[in-house]
Formats: C-alpha cells, sequence, structure tokens
DNA sequence: GCTTTTTGGTTAATCGTTTAATCATCTAAC
DNA sequence: GTTAGATGATTAAACGATTAACCAAAAAGC
C-alpha cells in the first residue's frame, strides 16, 4: 500500500498547454462532494484509486492481459468498493455491440407473448443482455417500422414472430449481417433460426379428440394470410386427418385470419358458422375466446351447441367459466430457446441455421362435447 | 457541386507518420463493395459525400451552429440517401444520455400492466425513447435487481410501481438523481413524481353499489404489505364507509396480501372467507380471478353466494362466463401519464414533484347481486 | 557478465458523436 | 484601403472504454 508509483511518462502529455478544451454539457449539478453522482465512476477513478493506468484496470476486469494476481485482486476490491460498472455507452462504441436484443411479437396483449418475452429476458439477462419488446399487432407497417427502429438503436439481433413468410424485412436483416430468430413461421424464401412447435402432433391429437367425440363437420382458423408456412403446415394436417376422418375436407371450413384476437375472434363468427361446423379449431387462445364471445351472442353456446378447441393455453382458457379445451405450449421454452439461439449465433455468426422444434400437448377442459343429435 | 475544397489544414494531422495504429475487432465479413454492413454509415461517411467536416454535418442535422440553408438541406440530403442515423452509443457516450427509461411493474403475466407499458411506450417513441420492461413479481429482492440493472445500464429515468412505500431504492434513485416516477403508492419519506388513481371516490361508488344491493359485510383485501400510501387511502376510505353505512367497520373483513395475482387469490380465500363476509373487494382483476376460483373450489358461486367487485377492468372481466363487475382504471393513461411526466423531469431535472390522480368508473356486470337472504 | 526471455505493466489510438473555440472569407463601414 | 462585423465552415477536445504495440525491470540462459 505504499505510494503510487512516480509514473516516470517518457513522452510529454501533448503540447505545453492545449489551447481547447471546451467542457460540453456541464451539468450544473455535478458530483457534490465525493458523491456518486448518478453512477459517475468511470474507469479512470478506479484507475487513480489503485494507481494504476485504465488498461491496467481495464484488463483486470475483464479477465485479459498478463498481470499480477495481486493486482487483480485490488482492481476488483477498488471497483466493487466504488460500486463501478462500465458505461455501456463506452464499451458499445468500442466494441460495437449494445447488448440489446428486440423481440417483436404480434400482440403484446396476449398472455402467451408475455410468458414468451419473460422466457427470453430471463436467458437474456443472464448473459447480460437486454431485452426491447414490441408489438405489431399483425399490422406489416408496425412490424416494419418497429425493425427499423430497432435497427436504429443498433440492437445485436432480432427475435422475430413475422406477420407472414415473405415479409422483405427479413431478408434484409439477414442481409445487414444481423442475428435473427424467428418463431413460428419460417420464412419462403431466406433461411434462419427458427423456433416454432411441432405442427402435426399436436393438431392431430386435437382432431383425434374432436373425431372421436364423434365430430366430422370440423372448422379451422388459419393465420398470417396467404403465406405463412406454419399456417399451411397446420393446414396440409388438417386435409389430410379430414380425408382419412371425415370424407374429405371442406374448403368452406378453412376460415383465414389476419389477426388473433379477442376483436377479430367476434368478428369471424359469421365466417366460421357459414360452413355448419360442429367444432371449431381456432388459432390460439385469445382468438377463441373472441370466437366464444361472438358464439354467444349469436345465442349459441359452448360445448352444447359448438365444441371449440383453442390453442397456446394460456391461463385464461383455464378461468373457471371459460375452461377452453386447448393445445398447451411451453410458452417460456419458445423464449428461452429462441434467445439461446440468438446468443449462439453472435457468438459464431458463421454457424449454419438451425430449426428448435418444441412439442405440445392437449390439454382437455369444457368447450369440447359431442355434437349436438340434431347435427 | 463543385470539387471538395482543397482542405488548408493548418496543422499537420499529427507526426507523420504514427506507429500504433490497431484495429479493434475487425469483422471478418467487413462491409462488402459499398454494402450498408449493419447500419455502419458513419457521420463522417456522409460528411465526405458532402465534401464537408463532421461537425458541418453534425450541426446540419442536429440544427444547430449557423450555416446556410442551402448546404443544411444537401447534408440531409445525402444523410437520408445514405441511410445514415447516429450510433446512439456515440452519442450516448457524448452526451451522457441513453434514451432509454426503465418500467418496473409488479406483474407482466397481467394485462393491466402491459396496458400501462404500451401507453408508456407510445408517448416515450414519439420522444425518441426507448422503455425497458421488468416484472418485480412483488418480491423485494427482484425489484432491486432490476434497479441495479437499469442502473448499470444508465437508462435516463425509470418509472416504478414499488412494492412498498419504504422501498429503499426509491430514496436512492433520488439521491442519484435519476428521473423517477412512482405508479400508485407514493413513498414515505421521499416526495417523487408520482401517477395514481383516486382512491376515494371509485372505491366509495363501489361500496355503495354493493351496500345498496343490500350488502353489510364487505371484505377488501389490501396490497403493499405493511406499508403503501395508497392501501392507507383505500383502507380510510373504506372505514369511513363502514362507519357510516354497515355498523362500523370489522378488522377481520380486511384482508392484506403480498401479491395480487390468481395463485394468491386462490389462497387467500379462507382468509377472506372467516369474517363471513357477504361480499368483497379485491384489488384487482387477476386477484378477484383466483378468488373466484377459490369459492368454486369451495362450492361457493358467484353472484348467487358471494358477490365480488374488482378493480382494473381488463379485457379479461369482459370474458363470456367471467363477468366481473369491475372498477375501469384508466390503463392506457396510467403509463402515458407517467412517460410524460418523467420526460418533463428529464428536460428540467429541479422542477417541483407532480402528482397525476387519474379518475376511475364503475363497471357493473355479473359478479355483484343482493346478499342470499339467510346471510 | 552480457544477452535473451518473461513478467507486469503503460501508451496511445480508436470507436462515432457533439460542441466550444477558432478561423477564413466576404461585406459593410469609416 | 484598412478595419470591424457577419457569415459559414473547420479544428480539436472531449465522452469512457478496449486493446495492439511497446517498454522497464526482473529472471533466466549461456
Amino acid at each position: 500500500m505504499g505510494a503510487p508509483p512516480p509514473l516516470s511518462r517518457r513522452h510529454p502529455p501533448r503540447g505545453g498547454d492545449t489551447p481547447l478544451r471546451p467542457k460540453p454539457a456541464a451539468t450544473p449539478d455535478d458530483a457534490p462532494p465525493g458523491g456518486t453522482g448518478r453512477g459517475r465512476i468511470t474507469i479512470a477513478e478506479v484507475a487513480r484509486r489503485c494507481g494504476l493506468s485504465v488498461a491496467t484496470v481495464s484488463n483486470a476486469l475483464s479477465g485479459g492481459g498478463r498481470m499480477a494476481e495481486g493486482t487483480r485482486a485490488r482492481v476488483r476490491a477498488a471497483a466493487d468498493a466504488l460500486g463501478y460498472s462500465a458505461s455501456p455507452a463506452a464499451r458499445g462504441l468500442r466494441l460495437r455491440r449494445s447488448w440489446t436484443l428486440g423481440l417483436v411479437i404480434p400482440d403484446i396483449a396476449n398472455p402467451m407473448y408475455g410468458e414468451i418475452a419473460r422466457g427470453a429476458a430471463e436467458v437474456l439477462e443472464a448473459a447480460g443482455c437486454h431485452l426491447l419488446v414490441a408489438s405489431h399487432d399483425s399490422c406489416p407497417e408496425r412490424q416494419a417500422r418497429h425493425v427499423r427502429n430497432l435497427l436504429r438503436q443498433r440492437v445485436d439481433g432480432v427475435i422475430l414472430q413475422p406477420w407472414s413468410s415473405r415479409d422483405e424485412e427479413v431478408p434484409a436483416m439477414v442481409a445487414a449481417g444481423l442475428p435473427l430468430v424467428l418463431l413460428a413461421r419460417r420464412h419462403l424464401s431466406q433461411p434462419t433460426d427458427h423456433v416454432t412447435i411441432d405442427p402435426r402432433a399436436p393438431l392431430l391429437e386435437g382432431l383425434r379428440h374432436l373425431a372421436a367425440l364423434g365430430h366430422r363437420r370440423i372448422a379451422i382458423t388459419l393465420m398470417g394470410g396467404r403465406a405463412s408456412t406454419s399456417a399451411e403446415e397446420r393446414l396440409e394436417t388438417y386435409r389430410g386427418f379430414m380425408e382419412r376422418q371425415a370424407g374429405g375436407p371442406e374448403e368452406g371450413l378453412i376460415v383465414r385470419l389476419a389477426r388473433a384476437d379477442l376483436e377479430s375472434g367476434r368478428a369471424a363468427v359469421p365466417a366460421l358458422l357459414a360452413a355448419r361446423p360442429t367444432a371449431i379449431v381456432a388459432s390460439n387462445d385469445l382468438l377463441a375466446l373472441g370466437i366464444r364471445e361472438g358464439l354467444h351472442a349469436a345465442g349459441l353456446r359452448v360445448p352444447e351447441d359448438l365444441s371449440l378447441l383453442a390453442v397456446d393455453d394460456t391461463y385464461l382458457s383455464a378461468l373457471p367459466g371459460v375452461e377452453l379445451t386447448s393445445l398447451e405450449l411451453p410458452k417460456r421454452q419458445i423464449g428461452e430457446a429462441a434467445a439461446r439461439l440468438i446468443l449462439e449465433r453472435i457468438a459464431e455468426p458463421g454457424r449454419a441455421c438451425e430449426s428448435i422444434v418444441l412439442p405440445a400437448r392437449l390439454a382437455v377442459r369444457r368447450s369440447t362435447a359431442p355434437p349436438r343429435p340434431a347435427g
């Protein structure tokens, strides 16, 4: 703990007295006595306290460089005695990273996506990253705007559940070298990392459940406009099943929707009823609840008049008085998987694209029952 | 549009040839031909394109400095021809701002807070800021951790719905000069900006509604542990009403809870039933739904056996089969008001603290009815 | 004892902006 | 024809961190 070494600087500190020395944004309320004026403790402060150069402190804290273990410990101690933490702006500038990721989802009001966000945030936080969440509400312009915003913000990567499988943002982001993970649908022309739910087995389980109850006229909703790989896979599975089990699919039973929330569920009821189904498979819980509301308004009861099968199994479908039969998706795991994928790609940008397929299982509740005898 | 001026540099560019010139983190996949390699267009690029100095470009884009209007326009054109946008890290470093705000809420799974976040995000986005959302799940340690994280991230301010009215983080943040807006409760010893709901009129309206139906034994739940200014105000209103209308308050009818979600609603049912109420006023929708579930499990029906009055009026309470009577809060507006407050304080740190009180109104649905004759 | 290697640091450049201070140049004034 | 003022752009110094290159002193090799 001797006096700091005399610092024999060989190079003079650049010119006797420099003429220009502005002091930008000199906050009037600067650090009081020795106050921790808003985390203003810089690495230089720590260096001064240790009688070392900032470079050494940086090395000590980052674990790099050769140095005496004693020094490293001393620096560490001083750093957290002062409550030092590196300025993200400064290291971001130098390292060209923001430690911030973007998550763009269809609907922030849907608890499904809340859970996904929670899973992703947890994994990212453990890796020292932050998550910016944005909801595009199934509006392509909003999606584009959010992506632009995130790019401006220089996020290190984006997790996106895209509106459709041919959104232009996707190839653009990949071309710009931005790590990208898609949720649910893939992109038609641009391979990317990707997390999805097995589109076949769980849906088949649901359809079999309905068929076992005696349903033959089963309607299904599909999301994502004309172009969604996940919707197409669902459709394929549905068609295959209907052909084998129920005298062929009928186009009127297939209803394509632009959004999957309460409102569009209510609005979809006339289209759904047109083909006189005895059961409906909805794309998610919220949509199912909207449909259910529309059915009630039309004087139809679930499941007495019509069975309803949802997807997601958020806590909504378990509420007393609601009790939807639903395909339970591993929501947290979806978020976690996406976060892990994007961290891996950031670490190793050249790797091949990976697709993670997660399972789902049927949670039978009270929205499905045998069809009315009168069909 | 002439050739770039000959740049008569009076000061030579420092030393014939500088010895040290490291190239940190030289990404192998550098900008291809003239590619926009991940938004890498810097202000220097724009300056070169215009034959101007970076300073001039900066001034032109920021609107500062004296300059020919023609130049300004030329720079603007070049900037968005190149798709330039300033690096947040660089300007953050220079300007000591991050253009990022933190929002710390009790429960991300509660749609109430989703709406608040949406409102806040909208106002902030318009001001060019971003929002980092974190959920403390009514756990003081999580709250402390999130606040620490946000400080490390150097957010420009925090919007917090604190766990209690004596959390240590609050005075600490104020002392550090960090703009702070509290939601719902105030802090006991530290004045701050603050957004809340009128704790009297709406609750009184709800209580009168129940009293008019014939209820005298009305239970109420209170959040925030022992110390929450909002809970105390609610309690005061409740006590006053009960004294006038219902033969004095009874301590057993007052139930204090640590968290307000489905799970703790279910768990609170025995405590709530102990004093044999005919109606229950729950602190929010989610808690009310949990209570409702617990009551169902105990063989009691709402509203036939017990009336239930919720607060928040999220879309949950409007679902068919749920239909809770609830106090409708202006959720979006809460978020918007908080965002505006924090922006104002950032702009003018010295101003006096402001408290914004928003109204609420009763949405009567089907969870309230006259008490059973057999009381 | 002199050179080489190792150890434990330091220096200076750099990331991309902003901005106070400065400076050329052109115009108006005396 | 100087001088003074405006005008319009430039210079260079920050902001706070990281890191390649360098270097002094101690240890090792011959």
